[in-house]
DNA sequence: CATGAAACTTTACCCCTGTAAAATTTCTTT
DNA sequence: AAAGAAATTTTACAGGGGTAAAGTTTCATG
């Protein structure tokens, strides 16, 4: 790519000596094209810096190669996380992966929906805010592109991808009421329907071990999980109103702000002789394994969410799987036994 | 927005009664056009759904709203917290910010800038793998694009943005001088510029206050830098060879790992009584104050570095600023005295 | 009310590629 | 070598909106 630069396919049919028609071919794939006119093109992008302008070849294809990803907070290591997977598995399919944050916020969600289908996209995977989304955006965005929901379960697009919280929650509360003291369930006001399950999952599975379910509640809002772990933990443990010796967070950073007011109030957290108070999350986060103490917790099935969510949207991009009703896929949560419960 | 559907420009001319170049005028800058047209269209938009297609707009326009923010690792709480502030920025500017993440790969980065490329964005804040960016592509790009460089300064672009990694890790390096034994440094072998600079202030730093400066080296490679400091930090405390009490990490992350092989390994870290390990770090990550100790380090400024970048590339995009030398601006960092150290 | 500037409409052409249809060339097959 | 299939070229139009130029309307001003 030495020579001059090539700026459009009509330029690039002069000096190839390939008529532009075949050339926009061959750029939608390459195998379409025969063998020697292949090589001929290779040649001439080698010489001539080429690359087709984006915005002409979406204006007229029905089908975009763009794929929408909508989160409510990209920092969020979950997020961030499984973002990345898809983003890759997005990749490797030859589709476009466009990556959109609303930062929790309602006004940003609308407008990320909004750019997104002015772009036409060939799908959507999008986790919703949940109870701060505006519905009707996230329904008539639904609408008109093929859209995935994974993570928060709003009750729009074309099939939901995520975590069996009851059966996760069941096990580790399963887990903690087997190892110790029955636990209590910290969580802040619920802001999707997971916590909401969570919760829910929670008391039912204490109340079919026969104990009574404890619900502490704690205020903020927004989504500085950590924070509000830190500051509310130290509240309630200053004020010596943790009812019990043993905390469920509703999700990982929770607990790693609540393992921090542990450790400044001198509790030693953990399952072992000498600890007094036992610590569990949910989600496994990336971080969660440096904790100190390392954090029980229950995994999320990151890679599988991402993936059966790529390929439920891809089905449905290549008109395999239109069905009626609206499946929901639920992987299990792993327990995961480190230190602090 | 309940009417019915106006996909075309041209259809909303006639359903408004306004015609298509004026509503184009509107599009651009609504307040280009009289007000009681203005109203007019206000109107007609709340009757009729429609949006401009970004394709169409972006291919005639010579400059697009486009800005592409290309980060080596969207994962790293260093980099999420950033392109928070970034992606902000731009969206209240009215620009369109496009995230794109290398995952730590060269032939990720060179297909995230070919295609940003394509998209003829108005500009492109971009902070490259460093050691493993492919040099040519990246400086090809920056020729045709607008392009401010932040966090790893590498020679292309028109200007740079970071932190002063010789004034921060003299801060620090100083502080834990005064207040204990002067500390050895802990890295990774080097994968982008700012490493190299922090070992070589740390090494200048320690000769000037007159100690031996000792660096330690470990291996690891990929973004996995709390396992690294994990494993490598249990190497070294199982095999007593942690030249000092006192360890400065090159980074957070690092550091969140070898506090978490501490405790594994009995080792209380603080700079308290009873404690017999200081640990401290570099960047303030957004986690790094819940770790257990809460970390010692030293602050990047974040927004600053933010809101800077930002507004280079606005002045370049205005063609305020083509100024022939291609500044660097670096920001100092805060040290943040937290319990480890 | 006349005047001129500002805003608007009309008309027309441009951007760059997709894509369909018909005509031509190339390759494969018998 | 002739026929047929496959690939290519030619031709032509479409997509949705930017934008310039010329003509028309609107508005503020004197």
């Amino acid at each position: 790519m030495a020579g001059r630069k090539v700026n459009t396919m009509e330029e690039l049919a002069e000096v190839s000596g390939i008529s532009r028609p075949t050339l926009s071919k061959y750029f939608n794939d390459p195998d379409s094209v025969r063998e020697t006119t292949r090589g001929k093109i290779k040649i001439a992008l080698e010489r001539y810096d080429y690359r087709p302008n984006i915005f002409a070849i979406n204006q007229n294809r029905k089908l975009t190669k763009t794929i929408g990803i909508v989160v409510p907070y990209s920092a969020d290591p979950f997020f961030a996380e499984i973002v990345r997977m898809i983003e890759r598995r997005c990749i490797d399919a030859g589709f476009w992966p466009l990556v959109f944050s609303s930062h929790g916020q309602q006004e940003l969600e609308n407008n990320a929906l909004a750019t997104l289908q002015s772009l036409r996209p060939a799908g959507a995977l999008i986790a919703p805010l949940g109870r701060s989304s505006d519905f009707e955006s996230v329904q008539s965005f639904a609408e008109e592109v093929p859209t995935i929901v994974f993570d928060s379960n709003v009750n729009v697009g074309e099939a939901f991808v995520g975590s069996d919280n009851s059966q996760s929650i069941g096990l580790i509360v399963n887990y903690l009421c087997r190892t110790g003291e029955p636990p209590c369930f910290f969580e802040m006001a619920p802001v999707n329907p997971n916590a909401n399950k969570r919760r829910d999952a929670y008391i039912k599975t204490m109340q079919a071990l026969g104990h009574d379910p404890m619900v502490l509640q704690v205020d903020g809002a927004g989504w500085d999980f950590e924070n509000i772990g830190l500051k509310e933990g130290n509240r309630l443990m200053v004020e010596r109103k943790l009812p019990s010796e043993t905390v469920l967070c509703s999700n990982d950073r929770l607990a790693v702000g609540l393992i921090a007011a542990a450790y400044q109030n001198d509790i030693k957290v953990g399952y072992g002789e000498g600890c007094s108070l036992r610590i569990a999350g949910h989600d496994d986060h990336p971080q969660s394994q440096f904790t100190c103490p390392p954090l029980t917790t229950v995994a999320q099935d990151y890679s599988s969410i991402a993936e059966h969510s790529v390929e439920l949207l891809f089905g449905m991009i290549n008109g395999e799987s239109r069905t009626a009703d609206r499946p929901e896929v639920l992987f299990e949560g792993k327990l995961i036994m480190r230190e602090s419960a």
